[in-house]
DNA sequence: CTGTTAGCGCATTCAT
DNA sequence: ATGAATGCGCTAACAG
């Protein structure tokens, strides 16, 4: 004990792991943890992590599919226990690779079509249609949705929620109400200037995130017009831009910090090999918060 | 080859580390990733990193000295080849102790009064008084300024900025007219409720950061003023909330990417043995954003 | 230049 | 119970 406190002795870890071929490592690979969408999530991750005894290797990736490859391969050589996506590109391939290795690995915020994998997602449709619904029981009629980009599930499962509640409350969805954005600011921002110049311009927005709704926002008052005045706004997400006054945007509440935590307590349990043999699939419910850029329609 | 393909060989980097007795890992211990100020940070520290060959090791600290220890001990156990300490709590003697041993870390955001260390920080004084002075040069005279908490050297050095930007213009800094903050917008508002309260109120307010800042925003819309009209307002450290339209806040930039790109090409430097002996502190520079918070005095 | 071997620091097995 | 030996998968040193 002497000895060990001179020397400053500590056990090797990296010795340990090597002969149980166990790290107690975790890698994440997500796009981009300067968007405010990532941070809360991997919060939660490492928080889960760190109490299982677990530490995460952290990677961005842009969304790029090489960069996802690139870090998807050095993971696998440093021998991480596992792998968390977050809203990842990686190939279809590439995961079924994984599947069939029996790798533990998990992914937040994102679907594969064709492969059944652990999962952990909000429930993207019912969160539109809450939205959706939120403005109809104002008054709204004319009601336009601003999408994500096409290639991204969880857009289109938000289009889908928007269609749906229109359709069932007896609306119709003109094709000039529905802009294609970018999930960012200036996505929204273009897409609400042609809204605006419309000959029947809508008296609502539902944004497919609050990035757009920002970007909006911005049209709205350039434009002379104020929310929620003369157009009402919703979001989704609710990352911490939204709650700001002065931004104040009613907007679907994604739980991602619990999405991170619930995650990484799925993906602990394949590795330890406490899991069964169905993929699990977490679907959380969103919520609406309503702050005060929507409002009863006038007249 | 072919053996390789199909087996799904691939080299075993925690048996190399074990011979090499090196990991190309370093371990960042933040106090929370969820804070907008800490994002960039880490986003440089990653892209050097990976493009270094380096993984990164996130460890979220809250900024609780019993917490950084225990990652510190794991880290170390887990034979990271260095460390980065991003506005770190730890105390003096851990930091001593890795120095004696010789094993590469450095601060970001955090200087150690008795210990020589690497560290990348932005000049706050200058910052402060660059803050200060333009309102100075906008006509206010009365101008508040709203601490972060006192234990944070960053705090003290923008406060010293503050009342040498004063003196240096014959200003006088009435007592009451600093008010002490947490760093965070609760601080910032109840702070500015009370300067607003005072017989003859501030007619511009530095912040000590930016939370601060939307905080006093907030307190001044409730007291039915506007910003920039009734009170001019200036942050500190340019977050990404600053730069929304509704926020538009007059701020000092601190180039939070570059501190973290080039902290990790200093640590990277000593882990590979091609630094020098003495330590190497870089004092970045920061810069005035001008936006629309703050306004010549009227009259 | 290719082929063999020792050893990194631990955990595990077997012998004492 | 405690102690000695083996091997995890690699690299580096050495031999052929």
């Amino acid at each position: 004990m002497k000895a060990i406190a001179e020397l400053g002795y500590r056990p090797n870890a990296i010795a340990r792991s090597l002969v149980r071929n166990v790290t107690k490592t975790i890698g994440l690979i997500i796009s981009d943890i300067t968007n405010p969408f990532f941070p809360e999530i991997v919060r939660g991750i490492e928080d889960k992590a760190s109490e299982m005894g677990y530490n995460i290797f952290i990677c961005n990736s842009d969304a790029k599919v090489e960069r996802e490859e690139a870090y998807l391969e050095l993971l696998l050589e440093k021998r991480v226990d596992g792998i968390i996506f977050t809203s990842a590109r990686i190939t279809d391939t590439r995961i079924a690779d994984l599947r069939r290795h029996n790798f533990p690995f998990i992914l937040v915020s994102r679907t594969l079509p064709d492969v059944q994998t652990d999962y952990v997602v909000v429930d993207n449709r019912a969160g539109a249609y809450l939205a959706v619904e939120h403005l109809i029981s104002l008054g709204h009629q004319r009601i336009a949705h601003i999408t994500g980009p096409k290639d991204a599930s969880g857009a289109l499962d938000r289009l889908w929620g928007y269609q749906k509640a229109m359709a069932d409350h007896g609306l119709k969805t003109d094709a000039e109400l529905v802009k294609e954005g970018d999930f960012r600011e200036q996505g929204g921002y273009l897409a609400t200037k042609e809204l605006l110049s419309l000959s029947s311009a809508p008296t609502a927005i539902f944004a497919a995130n609050d990035f757009i709704a920002i970007g909006a926002l911005q049209a709205i008052n350039e434009a002379g017009l104020e929310v929620p005045e003369d157009i009402s706004l919703v979001g989704f997400d609710n990352i911490h831009l939204a709650g700001l006054t002065r931004i104040n945007l009613t907007t679907i509440n994604q739980p991602r910090y619990k999405m991170g935590l619930m995650a990484t307590e799925v993906l602990i349990e394949r590795i330890e090999g406490r899991g069964g043999a169905d993929p699990v699939q977490l679907v959380l419910e969103p919520e609406l918060v309503i702050r005060s850029s929507t409002k009863r329609l006038a007249g």
